[in-house]
RNA sequence: GGAAAGGUAGCUCAGCUGGUUAGAGCACGGCACUCAUAAUGCCGGGGUCGAGGGUUCGAGUCCCUCCCUUUCCA
């Protein structure tokens, strides 16, 4: 029976591009797609850019773009590494669409219709220089537990304490430095608390085979909390300015990013089915006939970051806006990719840039394997070693696998003219493939995709001995003895028709090759090519090189320039895997500062300094920077901590004029700062940064200051 | 603080509902072979299965406590 598929990845966010996170995902789910592709199965695989949040509007804002501009310029780099990763998209959409804006405000009328939607005041903290409400990570402030300065509003990254924003000591806006206030607005909430949702989950989340056990644990977890950890209900709008779609009848409020995120699966689907392709990859039904039918199975793929968005909000909001929409069928959850045991960290230096790796000319189906041979169906975080990565590429794809085609190859081209002959036993070996097959295609169905690797490569180890054992090389010394040659190649050439086959989900650019160069179809392979013997073949073509291990080095080089690098590190510094990590974690926003090359210290305090060319001054980043705040240093007899507005973001500094100035005296005014200088860690903090005075044995520091008309962030040149 | 997942050879990991001397790949040592864009085959060294208790005829596998790592807490 051919099956049909709906089968979606998180939506990235258009902040940044693609990070390996992604692509890990995107790689998972492809395999799984191809594999479901070749056994003849109908399969749509939609994706799209989540375009929506604050974030991305206050990037644009930076940039001095529109953020459909913004999104417009990320979309515009998605094709090249989706195709470069071998992706298999049939489409790709964005959530920022006229799709995607029917479909949630439909979806949010049904669910008020349903009486599932309510409005409640909500007392917040407010920008009044932004003239906008803070999400928690855009507020700062000193931890009232442990008093570190300088941390989110949501939890503290020193000791782990979980807080509300309101809790923070001396609170200020990220945005502007200025100190938030606390102002009251209308939210709507999705109900989510209501018995009928708990009911539908319960029973939703616990069906046989929907989630993995330990999702469900989780799900569990949520569904039954009480008291604090009572399931609560989701508030779901938020205030203009708002870069998102608006809630009907509710004029300045906008679907919170999360709402209309999972639509957008929808919203590319629908474009994927009126654009036509659907109807030209085989399905002849209307979108709403398609998504609606019971039949279809609406599969997603995501990190374990956001479980709760998609076993909770996501099918309840499914649920009760009722036909054509559906429930998803399942929610197949990974874990994130680490490096070298290490969380990814463009500080630490350890991060790994996808679009680096293609830029540099690795090979994508040696990721796709090594990511392929460690992955399984649990919630467990994958690590990529390089020198594992060396190994079991070389060893496993090189070694073991293409070479078998290459040793049986050659006698077959030089002695038979490409005609392959089997000397009996065909029912066995036939049946050995079969079972072969069969185990293997359990481990991929279940998404236990390291163990189909190690099946197959076992297989390929079976083979080699075969191989050995009749000792082919000599055989062909022997004129006499030319059937039982041809018999030993043919069956190692059939046996390596079974391996690419088997593999073709995880290398398609390589089993497309070995089908058509080298068995001659006229097609790539599908699943039950694996039973048919071989007649004969082509010249055989290499198919595969080894890994040098210098390009590893030149992945991980950071300082070396490669095309892509610089965008890339905004996106490693985000958590590992976060797809659709629409609420950018607090690490991604702070990092927007790191990675500048540090500036060398080369003009000494003196009368006379060295010349400097032009192209070295200009690796100086001087800004005009407002003093949002100084205060004294508890300790510190020389300095003042600073904290300057660059427009986009603020920087603390502290800087040694306490003997010339008081703190209050400098609240507001405008000056010069090296905004690239590297950060440095002080006893007292974090120094991002230093202000430029002048002084002299006879006197200052005098801090300078930029005429009037300057703003904070413009480039001193 | 609450919770989840994990801690098995140098590295990356398999070990299902407890059952003979704990496995694979890579790395390492030795041997063989030469067909292969240099690879394969054979043999071997190496682990007190995080620690400590307990249940059992028998535990890496079940129970308890503790330690460590990672993650989640809308």
């Amino acid at each position: 029976m051919t099956e049909k598929f709906f089968v979606t990845t998180a939506l990235p966010y258009a902040n940044g591009p693609f990070h390996i996170g992604h692509i890990m995902e995107y790689i998972q789910a492809d395999i799984w797609v191809r594999f479901q592709r070749m056994h003849g199965h109908q399969v749509h695989f939609v994706g799209a850019d989540d375009a929506h949040g604050a974030p991305i509007m206050l990037k644009a804002q930076a940039e001095g773009i529109s953020p459909q501009e913004l999104v417009a310029r990320i979309a515009a780099g998605r094709p090249r590494y989706l195709q470069g990763f071998h992706i298999s998209f049939d489409h790709w959409h964005s959530t920022d669409s006229p799709e995607n804006v029917a479909l949630s405000q439909d979806i949010y009328r049904r669910l008020k219709a349903a009486d599932l939607i309510y409005s409640k005041p909500v007392e917040q903290f407010y920008d009044p220089v932004k003239g906008m409400f803070l999400a928690d990570r855009y507020i700062k402030g000193e931890c009232p537990n442990c008093h570190s300065k300088d941390q989110y509003g949501d939890a503290c990254e020193v000791c782990s304490t979980v807080y509300a924003p309101t809790d923070l000591i001396q609170p200020y806006s990220v945005l502007t430095g200025a100190r938030p206030v606390l102002k009251t607005s209308d939210h709507l909430f999705f109900r989510l608390s209501d018995p009928r949702c708990v009911d539908f989950l319960n029973g939703w989340t616990t069906t046989p085979e929907r989630l993995q056990p330990q999702v469900v644990n989780k799900a569990r977890e949520w569904l039954s909390g009480q008291g604090e950890q009572a399931l609560g209900d989701w508030d779901i709008s938020r205030d203009a300015p708002y870069f998102g779609i608006p809630i009907p009848d509710a004029p300045g409020k906008y679907f919170y990013v999360w709402l209309d995120a999972p639509i957008g699966y929808l919203a590319s689907l629908q474009s994927y089915f009126e654009s036509g392709k659907a109807r030209a990859n085989g399905e002849p039904r209307s979108f709403q006939e398609f998504l609606s039918a019971p039949e279809t199975k609406q599969i997603h793929f995501i990190g374990k970051d956001i479980i709760y968005f998609h076993t909770l909000f996501w099918p309840a909001m499914l649920k009760f806006a009722g036909p054509p929409y559906k429930v998803p069928d399942n929610v197949y959850v990974h874990g994130f990719i680490t490096v070298s045991g290490e969380k990814m960290s463009k500080s630490r230096g350890t991060g790994i840039s996808p679009l680096r790796y293609l830029d540099i000319g690795m090979n994508p189906e040696w990721l796709r394997y090594y990511i392929a041979a460690k992955l399984n169906a649990n919630v467990e975080d994958l690590d990529f070693n390089p020198d594992d990565f060396v190994a079991r590429v070389n060893s496993d794809l090189v070694g073991k696998y293409v070479n078998i085609a290459s040793r049986a190859a050659n006698f077959i081209g030089r002695y038979f003219g490409g005609a392959l002959a089997y000397n009996g036993g065909m029912e066995t070996l036939q049946r050995q493939a079969q079972d072969i097959a069969q185990q293997v295609r359990d481990s991929y169905e279940g998404r236990e995709l390291g163990r189909a690797m190690r099946e197959i490569m076992a297989h390929a180890d079976r083979i080699n001995q075969e191989f050995d054992a009749r000792q082919p090389w000599v055989l062909a010394k022997d004129p006499a003895r030319r059937a039982e040659l041809q018999d030993i190649c043919s069956r190692t050439l059939y046996g390596f028709k079974l391996l690419s086959v088997l593999l073709a989900p995880v290398l398609p650019e390589v089993g497309t090759r070995v089908a058509r160069e080298l068995f001659g179809l006229d097609r790539p392979f599908r699943w039950s090519d694996a039973l048919e013997p071989p007649q004969r073949i082509a010249a055989y073509q290499h198919l595969m090189t080894r890994v040098d291990p210098k390009l590893l080095d030149t992945l991980f080089d950071t300082d070396a320039p490669a095309a892509g690098s610089k965008a890339a590190g905004t996106a490693a510094a985000a958590p590992a895997a976060g797809p659709a990590s629409t609420g950018a974690k607090p690490t991604a926003a702070k990092a927007s500062a790191a990675g500048v090359p540090a500036v060398p210290a080369t003009a000494e305090a003196g009368s006379a300094a060295a010349t400097v060319s032009i192209d070295e001054f200009k690796r100086l980043d001087l800004r005009v920077a407002r003093i949002a705040a100084a205060e004294h240093v508890t300790g510190a007899d020389k300095l003042l901590k600073l904290t300057l507005d660059l427009g986009t973001e603020t920087r603390t500094v502290f800087a040694g004029i306490k003997s010339a100035y008081e703190p209050a005296t400098l609240v507001g005014r405008l000056t010069i700062m090296v905004a690239n200088l590297a950060p440095r860690k002080m006893k007292f903090g974090v120094s991002e940064g230093m202000v430029l005075a002048a002084s002299n044995a006879s006197g200052g520091p005098y801090l300078l200051s930029p005429d009037s008309g300057a703003t904070p962030g413009m480039r001193v040149s």
